[in-house]
RNA sequence: GCUCAGAUGGUGGAACUGGUAGACACGCAGGACUUAAAAUCCUGUGCCCGUUAAAGGCGUGCGGGUUCGAUUCCCGCUCUGAGUACCA
């Protein structure tokens, strides 16, 4: 029989169903191997065929692993909760569990017909109470815990409850709030119960913190900083403002340490990492406090926050080059430290500062601004008085919202200098400041006192001994990373297992889980802005309300991994058994996207789970591939643009009116093919010839009355076509199928083409994929035309798993092709199976181990383009010694198993193999000797050019290679008699002849 | 600005540690089979010069360098993509 791939492919899907085939044990003798994918939002629009890249590749990886004699985890499942299906339901009413319920069925077909190896008995969905009830769980934890950073781990709150019962808050070193107590075993006993609650808030891991949030009251939600564009709401574009609301975070700033040093355990590619490290942006500095006058002893050195100004700095060796001090305007001390006089000047600026949003700040870095606050400082080292001044380029989220400026290091700074008129002293022998700042550590301190003649780091060191031994700072390392919020006002996400008295968060108890998403009657926010869940009725704890926030969107992605492993457990997030064998994810494959949101927190919350003692591994991905992003590949008609102009006045003559009037409604649409479109922009003989054909071929008939009557001239536009948008279905190779093109779309009915040969050439461009470009290509169309077994191989032949590229079907026919071929030898020429039992050759065997080795090198190097070219050339050898053995094909079906397995396990049933059992054989052996060569065409070059190719035997050593190439009569005839001045041999590579 | 990735025929791409650049596939051209088309098969296909062939020249973004030999290593530059940012 032909290669009938539809009837195959759904019978071997059926049977891998049926028979469970890729049901994972949580016990074996096996090696475990866990392969994990970035499990999808189910949208409405279903997947498309940039989805399945990744999922492709990491399947391909897990059947390769169990041939390989693993015992491989490939789970799959949703992330559910989100965001889309909320807005569905508020524009329909339908329940976003009923709209996700279908998107996952929708999912859930295309997957199927992909043919995965994914083992279903584990899914997940994170919007289902029984996964999220784990979600719940771990919240929970992390309210228990806070962070003792001398045993630099999360640790229960029962141990800093005991410590403060015991000792006070003295000897606590612990992550916390910036503003705690300071008090004794006595004094902690004294306090209620609820100031008790409120101080071990500012040390819990996850606590309720006022934070700024986008505010839309119109939409009455909260925006994230990309729903927002200059200052409006990007959907709606009602205003946005600025509000401090309380909002729950999560410490993830606790573990910066850790995520950074925990990059360089694990194989990830490096962008990738070097995008955390960013994220987490680590520098190593030292915080100095500049005194205010009059406060006392100076240089200063008191506990009071309001009589020193603190910085934070990377250079504190350019201590004595600095000329002011910089308060972002939203530093709490500039209303208490601006004089009467710089009021005004002040208070103007701070409204000025306001308006800008904060991206208009960021963007504008060439207009300096600021203003004097009238106040001075003092240096803590040599007493100078210094000039306090605002200025917005000062973060108040960065450090302590305080720079130190040195004008004469710092380009922002000089600019500010220079613009304020403000001094500028240079520190160091060497450093050039005429024209711009110069940030050098290279050379020695002058103009700096006691650092005077020292270098970089001698002088860091004694300034950091000297500012401690004032009492004026201390070496500090600052994180750039901020505690992630973790509320969301928003309906369709985790409730928040929460309720309140006396104002204070109290959690429900642990047998009370899930707490489940109450029933709403709409899911707006309500009419004073409370979240959806406000509308909820009789939702209450005995009467206290419940949170009313949601958890965002990655709460349930941050530990889905675990759940993979113990699915259906009732009692815990996962065993303890299943947790120990399965430990991490051995390969994760997923977008670069979530770089800095679901990895970072995925890490975070696992070791968390580690510090508590519930998983095993500090990292939960040890490698980590990133797929390439699939591009659209949009196609474009160029639709001629002309019209029709009465060259003469008559009388109640309307063409417009007149054509509509006619037979054809209008005038016809004109298409021209790409390749004619050069002529007609470049030829102006072409234009006329274009321009006489239209009114003799396409018009003719149709406006002979109207010609009759007017003498019409057809002008054609200086800018000859408009480009539009092609469906890309309706195109291949860039040759637009026009008959379906005029059924397209009304309009089109009755189009004509401009073209050479017959052929209309569309345009190309790489765009994103989206309906309206109508570039979407659906896995379906494909599968229903080639079978999936040739969309695996195609997706992997397309180019390099990391990089991004546009999707097109240019190639499709070729991996098809070489299907049927491989089909083929399994058959006759009358298509009937005919496999033989015969010794294979010398050849056949060659063909086979060089497959062998090559597919092995390429999966475990996750090249899957270069490994579906080899086996087309396998197969190509295969086919030209007309091999049809049996020792031969069987080991082929193995090695093609993990590309296309509904094939494989159609020819492996007909060879006599029992159903199913293909996927756990064996991965045949690799045999070096049936490599081995005796003969080698050597490339003969000369100064380096490849002259000829000479076969010589391998047996030959290099001194012998050299002496048979010279004897060679055509080297001979090249080297035109002279002697070469050096001959180079590469056994087995190369001869190269200086002459 | 900074960080990272990349640039190879008409197209997607290959060339792993410096050793025959362009594998494999698409497309295109020619041919076979066919009444014809589709399908299938065969041949050719980097560019230039050359009637064919031979021979030759040029070729991996650009300019240099190291080397017997560079797509690969080094220096400088251009462009494209991604991330990130008045980060002190």
């Amino acid at each position: 029989m032909d290669y009938q791939f539809k009837d195959i492919e759904k019978k071997w899907q059926q049977f891998w169903a049926t028979n469970q085939t890729f049901k994972a044990d949580n016990q074996s003798s096996k090696p475990k191997y866990f392969v994990l994918d970035m499990f999808p939002y189910p949208s409405g629009a279903g997947l498309h065929v940039g989805h399945p890249l990744g999922y492709i590749a990491s399947d391909i990886f897990a059947r390769y692993k169990r041939l390989k004699g693993f015992n491989v985890l490939h789970p799959m499942g949703y992330d559910s909760f989100g965001l889309p299906a909320e807005q569905y339901a508020i524009q329909t009413g339908q329940h976003p569990a009923i709209t996700t319920e279908d998107n996952i069925a929708t999912y859930r077909r295309q997957l199927d017909q992909i043919g995965f190896s994914f083992d279903w008995s584990r899914e997940v969905r994170t919007s289902s109470p029984d996964y999220y009830k784990w979600t719940q769980w771990i919240f929970m934890q992390l309210f228990n815990s806070w962070y003792n950073k001398d045993a630099d781990k999360a640790e229960s709150i029962a141990t800093l409850v005991a410590h403060f019962e015991s000792k006070g808050s003295k000897g606590i070193n612990a992550v916390s709030d910036e503003e705690v107590l300071t008090f004794t075993a006595d004094e902690w006993k004294a306090l209620s119960s609820e100031e008790q609650q409120q101080e071990l808030l500012k040390y819990r891991l996850t606590y309720l913190r006022e934070s700024t949030v986008n505010w839309c009251a119109a939409l009455g939600t909260v925006l994230a900083n990309d729903e927002v564009k200059d200052g409006f709401s990007e959907r709606g574009g009602y205003p946005v403002e600025q509000k401090k609301m309380m909002q729950w975070s999560m410490r993830i700033t606790a573990y910066a340490e850790r995520l950074l040093q925990g990059l360089d355990t694990i194989d990830w590619p490096e962008p990738l990492k070097e995008m955390q490290r960013n994220w987490i942006g680590k520098s190593v500095g030292a915080s100095v406090r500049f005194g205010l006058p009059g406060a006392g002893n100076e240089p200063h050195n008191t506990q009071h926050a309001t009589d020193y100004i603190e910085v934070f700095t990377t250079r504190v060796d350019t201590i004595f080059g600095v000329t002011f001090v910089v308060l972002a305007p939203e530093h709490e001390l500039v209303a208490q430290l601006t004089t009467p006089e710089q009021k005004a000047t002040v208070e103007a600026y701070i409204t000025q500062t306001k308006k800008k949003s904060e991206l208009d700040r960021m963007a504008d870095t060439k207009t300096v601004s600021g203003a004097f606050t009238g106040s001075y400082v003092l240096n803590p080292l040599n007493g100078e008085k210094i000039q306090l001044w605002i200025a917005d380029y000062v973060l108040a989220g960065y450090g302590t919202g305080a720079v130190m400026a040195v004008p004469s290091g710092d380009q922002r700074d000089y600019l500010f200098a220079k613009h304020f008129n403000l001094p500028i002293i240079p520190i160091i022998d060497i450093q050039n400041i005429e024209t711009e700042a110069d940030p050098t550590k290279e050379g020695k301190y002058i103009n700096s006192d006691f650092i005077n003649g020292l270098e970089y780091k001698e002088a860091t060191a004694a300034v950091i001994a000297k500012l401690e031994e004032v009492g004026a700072g201390k070496a500090r390392v600052n994180f750039r990373m901020r505690d992630a919020i973790f509320g969301r006002q928003r309906y369709w996400g985790e409730p928040v297992p929460v309720y309140f008295k006396d104002n204070l968060p109290h959690l429900i108890s642990e047998n009370e889980l899930p707490l489940l998403l109450p029933e709403v009657d709409k899911y707006l926010p309500t009419e004073s802005g409370e979240p959806p869940l406000a509308r909820a009725t009789d939702w209450n704890y005995n009467g206290f309300e419940y949170e009313l926030s949601t958890m965002p969107g990655w709460a349930g992605s941050s530990w889905y991994w675990y759940r993979y492993m113990d699915a259906q457990n009732n009692t815990e997030f996962a065993s303890k058994e299943a947790i120990e064998y399965w430990k991490d994810v051995d390969l994760y494959i997923g977008g670069s996207e979530h770089a800095t949101g679901h990895l970072l927190y995925s890490r975070f919350w696992n070791k968390f789970l580690k510090d508590i003692g519930k998983v095993v591994e500090e990292e939960p991905f040890k490698k980590l591939i990133n797929q390439g992003m699939i591009q659209g590949r949009s196609n474009f008609v160029y639709r001629l643009t002309f019209e029709l102009e009465p060259t003469e006045y008559v009388q109640n003559f309307d063409l417009e009116e007149e054509l509509k009037a006619s037979a054809i409604r209008s005038l016809p649409m004109i298409f021209i093919s790409l390749d004619n479109l050069d002529d007609l922009n470049n030829n102006v003989e072409e234009r006329v010839l274009l321009e006489n054909n239209i009114n003799n071929i396409y018009l003719k008939e149709e406006l002979e009355t109207l010609r009759m009557r007017v003498k019409l001239n057809l002008n054609i536009h200086n800018k000859i076509v408009s480009d539009l948008h092609v469906d890309v279905n309706l195109v291949n190779n860039e040759t637009l199928d026009w008959e379906k093109f005029k059924t397209w779309r009304k309009e089109y009915e009755n189009a004509f083409f401009v073209s050479k040969g017959g052929k209309y050439i569309c345009g190309v461009e790489v765009e994103k994929m989206s309906k309206s470009k109508f570039n979407v290509v659906n896995p379906d169309d494909i599968i229903e035309r080639y079978g999936a077994d040739t969309l695996r191989m195609y997706e992997m032949f397309l180019g390099p798993l990391e990089q991004s590229k546009p999707w097109n079907t240019n190639g499709i026919e070729g991996v098809f092709k070489f299907l049927r071929k491989f089909w083929r030898l399994f058959h006759n020429d009358a298509w009937e199976f005919n496999v033989s039992d015969e010794a294979p050759t010398k050849a056949e065997l060659k063909s086979l181990h060089k497959i062998i080795r090559k597919v092995e090198e390429d999966i475990e190097r996750f090249s899957f383009n270069t490994s579906v070219s080899s086996f087309m050339i396998a197969v190509n050898e295969l086919t030209d010694l007309k091999c049809n053995k049996r020792a031969i094909l069987q080991e082929m079906v193995i090695i093609l198993e993990p590309y296309a397995p509904h094939i494989c396990e159609e020819l492996w049933v007909l060879l006599g193999n029992e159903a199913g059992t293909l996927s756990y054989a064996a991965y045949p052996k690799f045999n070096p000797e049936y490599l081995v060569e005796d003969e080698f065409a050597y490339p003969i070059s000369i100064n380096g050019k490849t002259k000829m190719n000479l076969n010589i035997p391998l047996s030959l050593d290099v001194k012998d290679t050299e002496a048979f190439v010279l004897a060679n009569t055509d080297v001979q005839r090249y080297l035109d008699g002279k002697t070469p001045k050096k001959v180079i041999v590469v056994k087995g590579r190369i001869v190269n002849m200086v002459v």
